[in-house]
DNA sequence: TGCCAGGCCGGGT
DNA sequence: ACCCGGCATGGC
């Protein structure tokens, strides 16, 4: 008997209590940690919103408005800076000009939409750009992340080869859509990826552990 | 002290 | 279609 994806849910849940996802204290900054925190992890991108509010750029408008040497200094403790930097502009120069840099706006177009518009993006891929719609827009689209793919596979729960969006549809059509249990299932499981499931996985006091197939953990 | 972090792109086979 | 290297700082 293999326990479904809300039996899942609700033992992280109850393991660790809601996470309150995403940090971050407004749309703009939602949209701009989820570029910056590409491969790289949250504290980093702490730092650099920092330096974002210190300099009053709190809108896609006052990034237009920065020298790219200047992005590029505020973003740095993110880590691949010039590739942030210029990852973040391409973003921003996008909804300034197709929204007229209105965030609002943006995420009134739709789901789809919106998903199919960013992916044209340089430097946004389904990652970032589900974590967009969903953390900034509150739009119900899955986030798969490394996490995702490791917990899941190390359970036997999906084939370990199943890409990105072959796992997002493994949710979503296994879930009631519902923009709040996307939102906490997420950020579950990156919690007990950081805590449990590393590379090297410590599953001795994981709470899913009693799910595991015969035989443990997988790879 | 190395290893790794909430990806994505571009070039080579 | 795949595979692989590049990108960079800071925490544990």
């Amino acid at each position: 008997m293999r326990a479904t994806l809300k039996e899942v849910y609700d033992r992280l849940l109850e393991s660790f209590g809601p996470q309150g996802w995403w940090p971050g204290e407004s749309p703009f900054e939602v949209l701009v940690g989820a570029v910056l925190v590409q491969n790289t992890s949250w504290k980093n991108v702490v730092k650099a919103i920092d330096n974002l509010r210190d300099a009053d750029v709190t809108s896609p408008q006052a990034v237009g408005d920065l020298a790219q040497e200047e992005l590029e200094e505020l973003v740095r403790p993110a880590g691949y800076f010039r590739l942030k930097a210029r990852r973040l502009r391409n973003l921003i120069e996008f909804i300034l000009r197709r929204y007229d840099g209105s965030l609002d706006a943006m995420f009134a177009a739709g789901l789809p939409v919106v998903r199919e518009q960013l992916l044209t993006v340089n430097g946004v891929g389904p990652e970032t750009a589900d974590s967009i719609l969903l953390y900034a827009g509150n739009l119900p689209t899955f986030v798969v992340d490394t996490y995702t793919h490791r917990v899941l596979s190390r359970h036997g729960w999906i084939d370990p080869e199943s890409d990105y969006h072959a796992v997002k549809d493994h949710f979503e059509q296994n879930l009631t859509t519902d923009v709040a249990l996307y939102n906490e299932y997420h950020a579950l499981l990156v919690r007990v990826g950081h805590h449990y499931c590393r590379k090297t996985p410590k599953c001795d006091e994981c709470p899913l552990v009693e799910m595991l197939p015969e035989g443990g953990v997988q790879g």
